[in-house]
DNA sequence: GTAAACCTTTACGCAACGTTAAGGTCAATA
DNA sequence: TATTGACCTTAACGTTGCGTAAAGGTTTAC
């Protein structure tokens, strides 16, 4: 089969500027010109042009799809085993967008409650696999199991006035510990407020609060750097000072 | 919870340049700014981000959704059903994509034919309803016979296990046709070996083999420029010799 | 023979940022 | 207290992948 641009480019679904436009930086250029300069183009440029289609869908600039296919060492069928891989991890990324979506949705009609890491899900690319792994291995084995499931269950539960006040609690929770951190003391009058603070905006989301429990939790704030980061992002030490304050709110130092 | 640029662009997985160019045109202008000039954002702009996020997802220039956010009769929840609608048609397009590359790949591998439309369908946006007609009608009538598609539907269904067999067994075939090729008798034991090894491979995509197809199919290779193709690139006059070997294997070559 | 529907090159325009450059701010540390 | 490093700011130019005329030649259809 032959082609004019405006014939290929109606089969290809793109424009015929994008045609002039791929001959001019030399990444699609036509099998011959008619004797009156027109552009023809063959087999050979269909399955070329679907290539780049493919590449292009995937975000790769044009000037890197050149390089790529002009390398000798090119292999279409090996590229298109990529393509695939990479479309069905798309594929995947899109489901979480969806999910993401009809969370949003519910949340609007103030059936659940989201975080804000979860209003997020979907548009980040990369770290598909990784938080998969992570979020699902790591966390909920190591320290989660049960809880952590549950106390998300709980929260999606909560209703926006539920949500206000954990958050405003939450707020608070941060304030007092800088202020706190001030001093230096985890024993601290303040210190052992916050510490409270802390055990009253957990029983939004615990169903049985535990000293134990309590102190447990404080410890993983130090240990995985996710929670730490949460913490230490008012203040370097956050944490740490926090897990103490708890500590001895507890009575768990004694041990 | 308030964020600085960079910690809102972190959990929203865009750059902080995009943040502040969002509040250059008007787009996202922040919470408020500290006393040094600081941007700080609130729950409110998060929401907004988000809802800016999915509407730049699916293609809507940040003039437009200015416009349509900005819009006092605008709503949230209607705009993210739509949002939801529209996601789920480029789903089905991604889909659509997806299938294509598994057919090329079909293709590239000889096991399939495609026509120029097929190769570039799952590109356009706009023909959604129309391929399903299309899908369903003209081109199984006009081109499917049958076969091809009950062979893409098989290799569709086929399990990550089966399917790595498969290419597994493919690449034998190859790799075992090379090897014939050097001594160049297709009646050799080798050359034997890689037409069983090739009808073996068939039959993961056959639902009944004869040896009149696996014939047929194997002159097919050598008239088809494109079949020819995806054997003559481990050996030139490939294809030709796996005919040869296939017809003496089906004991087709006496008739 | 002429209109409609193609094709050509040339060139300016634009969206959505990326990328320096030049400098101010803030919290931890020496 | 000074300094270091990781932040933040504005300003401004650069880039990609085309869209969109403008000005004109070619082909096909009646």
């Amino acid at each position: 089969m032959e082609y004019t641009v405006q014939q290929l480019a109606k089969t290809a679904g793109i424009s015929s500027r994008t045609l002039r436009y791929y001959d001019e930086i030399g990444l699609l250029k036509p099998a011959r010109l008619t004797s009156s300069g027109y552009r023809i183009y063959g087999p050979k440029e269909v399955d070329r042009l679907q290539q780049i289609l493919f590449f292009r869908e995937l975000g790769v600039g044009l000037e890197q799809i050149r390089e790529i296919i002009n390398d000798p060492s090119f292999d279409s069928l090996t590229a298109l085993r990529e393509h695939r891989v990479k479309l069905l991890e798309k594929k995947q990324q899109l489901e979480l967008l969806i999910n993401n979506v009809e969370k949003t949705i519910a949340q609007y009609e103030g059936r659940i409650i989201m975080t804000d890491q979860e209003k997020f899900e979907g548009f980040k690319q990369k770290l598909i696999d990784e938080n998969e792994a992570k979020y699902g291995k790591e966390v909920r084995e190591k320290y989660g199991d049960e809880a952590v499931d549950k106390s998300y269950r709980k929260m999606k539960e909560m209703t926006q006035e539920q949500y206000a006040e954990f958050e405003k609690l939450g707020q608070m929770v941060l304030d007092t510990l800088k202020e706190a951190m001030a001093a230096g003391d985890p024993a601290s009058e303040l210190a052992q407020k916050a510490a409270d603070l802390h055990r009253q905006w957990l029983c939004f989301t615990w169903d049985n609060y535990s000293k134990e429990a309590h102190a447990g939790l404080a410890q993983m704030y130090v240990n995985d750097e996710r929670f730490a980061a949460y913490y230490d992002r008012i203040k370097p030490g956050a944490a740490k000072f926090l897990r103490d304050a708890v500590l001895v709110y507890t009575g768990m130092n004694r041990q």
